[in-house]
Parts: C-alpha cells; sequence; structure tokens
DNA sequence: GAGTGGTCTAGACCACTCA
DNA sequence: GAGTGGTCTAGACCACTCA
C-alpha cells in the first residue's frame, strides 16, 4: 500500500491529486495512457472511491486527466484548444478553417539573445536555434513567427529540411527530438508593424498587427520553445464571457 | 416537498443545477443573499446531501454561487474580475492599480442606429440614450468609451449629471434605474484609430488601439448595455495559460 | 460477462460562524 | 452551542466498453 506524502493538514484528495500530479511531471505515463482504475487506486492508498474520484475530478478541470466511461481515465494529449491562435480567422474562401501551410524561411544556429536565455531560463548567450517562417492560406501570408529552441535536445532540427514536413513543429519536436510539449503560456499585444515583417505580411509599415508570445514547456515545466507570431489584427476577434 | 422539473433522462444533480439556476434568473434571491441550506435543499426535493452539493458545486463553479464555510451558499455578486479590461496597465506613476477617472463628454437621447439595435436586441430605431466618455488616469486619457443604453429603464441617466458621479456606471444603473448587470460577453480587437478618436486620447491618427465591445446582460440574460471602448494598445498586454 | 467510470445514498465527524 | 458548509466512508446500482 502506497502513502500519501505531502503536507498532512491538507485533505486526503488534495494531498492523492498532488502526489498524481507529480508522477505525471515525472512520467510516469505516457500521454493517451491510463492511469490506475478508481477503485485501484483506493485500495493502494487506503482510501474511499469518493475521495480518489474528488482527486481526480480537480485533475480532469486542470485539463491533465481524461475520463472515459467504461474504458478508464487517461493522460490527456495536450489540445491546444484554447490557444489565442484559435482566434486568428485562418478559413480558405469556401469558409472552412484550415491549418495554414508553412513555409521556413530561416533555420540557423546561433547564441542566445537576452530575451530568449530568459524566457527559456538558459545561461546567457547559450547555443540555440532560431527559425523564421511564414504561415500561408492560399499562399496569402497570414503570420510570420520567429522560433526559439535550445540546441542541446532540438540539434536534430539542423540536419532536416522542414520545408518537406508537413505545418506543425509539435509532432516533429517529439517524433526527431523526443520532447513533448504538454503546456504553454500565450501573451497578447498589438503594435505596429515593423518595415521588415510588414513586407513579409504585405501590409503597410506601421499597420497594427497582433503579437502572439508562447513559452511551451514539458511535463514537468521545462521551456522548450520560445515564440513570437505576428498577425495581421483584421484577422483577430478574441471574444470572453465574464459573469 | 419540491418536485424537480426538466428532462427525466438527466441526473438528478443536473436536474436540480438547472431548477436553482432558473429560480437564480428569476429573482428569487439578490445578489449577496443566500440560498436554502444543503440539508433543507435536500429534504425540499428528497435528495441526499451528496446529490445536492453536487448541483450547487456546478454553480460555484459558473461563478454563480459562492459558499462561505459556516455562513452559507450566496448568490455571487457580479465582480467582472476577468473582464478584458483588467490587462489594461492601468497603474499611476507610483505603480498601483487604479480605476481610471470617467470625463463624461456626450450624453444624448438618439434613435439606435442598426448595430446598436441589433445588440441590445431592440426594434429598429428604437429610443436609446448615447454616452461618450473619457477615462483618464493622472489626467492622461487612457480610453475612449461610447456606450449606448435602451431609453426605456434608463431615462433618468438624461436627468442627472454623470460628471457629479463616481466613474463606474454599474452602481448608477442599479441605484438609479434598478438594473443590474450580471453578465456580460466582450470581444477584442485591434485596428489603427481614428482621426476623431486619436485626437481624443492624444496619439497618431493610424496607431493602433485595442478595441473591447461588451454585451452586459441581467440575471434573465436581457440585454442592458452595448459599449465600445479603445485604449492605446502600447498599454495592453493579455495572458493565458494553456493545456 | 468482466471491468470501467457515473450516479446516488446515508451517515459520521470536522472546521468554521455567530449569537 | 446551534447551524452552516467541508471531508470522508462504504456501498448499491447504473451505463458504457470490449473481448
Amino acid at each position: 500500500m502506497n502513502s500519501l506524502l505531502s503536507d498532512v493538514r491538507l485533505p486526503l484528495y488534495q494531498r492523492l491529486r498532488d502526489q498524481l500530479a507529480q508522477q505525471i511531471a515525472a512520467n510516469r505515463w505516457r500521454a493517451g495512457e491510463a492511469i490506475p482504475t478508481e477503485a485501484t487506486l483506493a485500495s493502494e492508498y487506503g482510501l474511499s472511491v469518493g475521495t480518489v474520484r474528488k482527486a481526480i475530478d480537480m485533475l480532469v478541470s486542470e485539463h491533465i486527466l481524461e475520463r472515459q466511461q467504461g474504458r478508464g481515465t487517461f493522460i490527456r494529449r495536450p489540445q491546444f484548444d484554447s490557444s489565442l491562435f484559435r482566434f486568428f480567422r485562418f478559413q480558405s474562401l469556401s469558409g472552412e478553417r484550415q491549418v495554414p501551410e508553412s513555409r521556413v524561411l530561416v533555420v540557423e544556429p546561433m547564441s542566445a539573445p537576452s530575451a530568449v536565455s530568459e524566457s527559456l531560463r538558459l545561461r546567457p548567450e547559450a547555443d540555440v536555434i532560431r527559425l523564421l517562417r511564414l504561415r500561408l492560406l492560399e499562399s496569402e501570408p497570414v503570420l510570420v513567427e520567429e522560433i526559439w529552441l535550445p540546441r542541446e535536445p532540438f540539434e536534430a532540427i539542423l540536419d532536416i529540411d522542414l520545408n518537406e514536413q508537413g505545418p506543425l513543429l509539435y509532432p516533429i519536436y517529439e517524433q526527431l527530438c523526443g520532447q513533448v510539449v504538454a503546456s504553454a503560456d500565450e501573451t497578447l499585444t498589438a503594435e505596429p508593424v515593423s518595415d521588415v515583417h510588414g513586407r513579409l505580411l504585405r501590409i503597410a509599415e506601421g499597420s497594427p498587427v497582433v503579437v502572439i508570445e508562447r513559452l511551451a514547456r514539458d511535463y514537468a515545466g521545462q521551456p522548450l520553445e520560445w515564440r513570437r507570431s505576428r498577425g495581421r489584427a483584421s484577422h483577430f476577434r478574441y471574444s470572453v464571457e465574464i459573469r
């Protein structure tokens, strides 16, 4: 029988939630894999099923686990459903939603500028890889993206032709470099476009662009990628409900 | 003993949640008032306390109810904590967060332009009131707001001097017109500023502004106010976490 | 049909509030 | 000390999955 560590003043369901979260971060199970059943966890930890369910409820509402009635409870594969990129109107002429194509313009190893080394929590001037790419819909540029990766686990990116891959980078990180993006923080700002980026997006210098910065992390919370994407403000509309 | 209406195929906690939500919308209790205790609801509806707790849990996570251990469960006063306006950096020079002052420039009755009558769900050209106001921090303009109200419940706004009131309109709506804002939808876009708004915000025409549109509703979901606010993009930074 | 999560109950005991 | 919500248990039965 396992036992719950952590602060004994906390409720049992909270302590179980923390213990499970820690094991998930330590990769005890892979994305898509099932954790033990509620009954198993209950007997392992000497808790009632109700208490185990409450711990799992918390991790489900945090989007870390996913229940499937009759099948089990699974480590959730990251969906990026809530990404701010969803709020760019990337539609084809026929109106259906599409993933923009990718055209990689630059792939280069370099030493990290200070903003990059700070974001990725690397030492100053650490070895990094910089990507510059354009995202297009029906040959129209919709986003310019600058992407920074620590060189160490991502070295293999330098040896392949990214333009022969699909438009999504995260599957490549996973298959080529064994790095899984589990969560991300995004921030949204707006600014007048620079000369260079305006030319790439085919809009006049000074036109408003929406800037989305994203720091992506693995399951342990370790930064994997930092990117800054710019898209035409006229294609962006974000909504929230307030109560 | 009360009985649960609604679809008998739904779980009991879901049906109780719906029934409570309906009574809250129908103003059975005021904001800040307590609903009956869990034990009372359980015996009234012939349910176990566990089932009642699950229904209340749902309404709590929807920010409709608020629990206070030892005191009771209360109708939540709207907080507007999650409003997009929170992401404007409205700080004084000393760095503390402030509610910007309000200077009302225009208060006029008129017939609704089509965008306004559609948003407020009024008939075309219905009588409305238009406000134009500037929000300032230490005499610096930070937001321009256009606000539209249906004339019928808000008539009294025309008879007072809004510049002698505080900067917040919702308490005035409540005290003067008996209208309580319970929820709102907001959308965020960015655009180059017009000549007129640029002059009010003291920025060059064409500089990027963040535009926040808000439709505010009462407890029954009836639209009460539509506003469109513009602020300098350089003062705006919005963050989300993705999993 | 064995195994999973989903719903629901009845009840014990605890922590907190407030007169 | 009476009354509130918070935690936890043990167990029944249901709905769904999958071989």
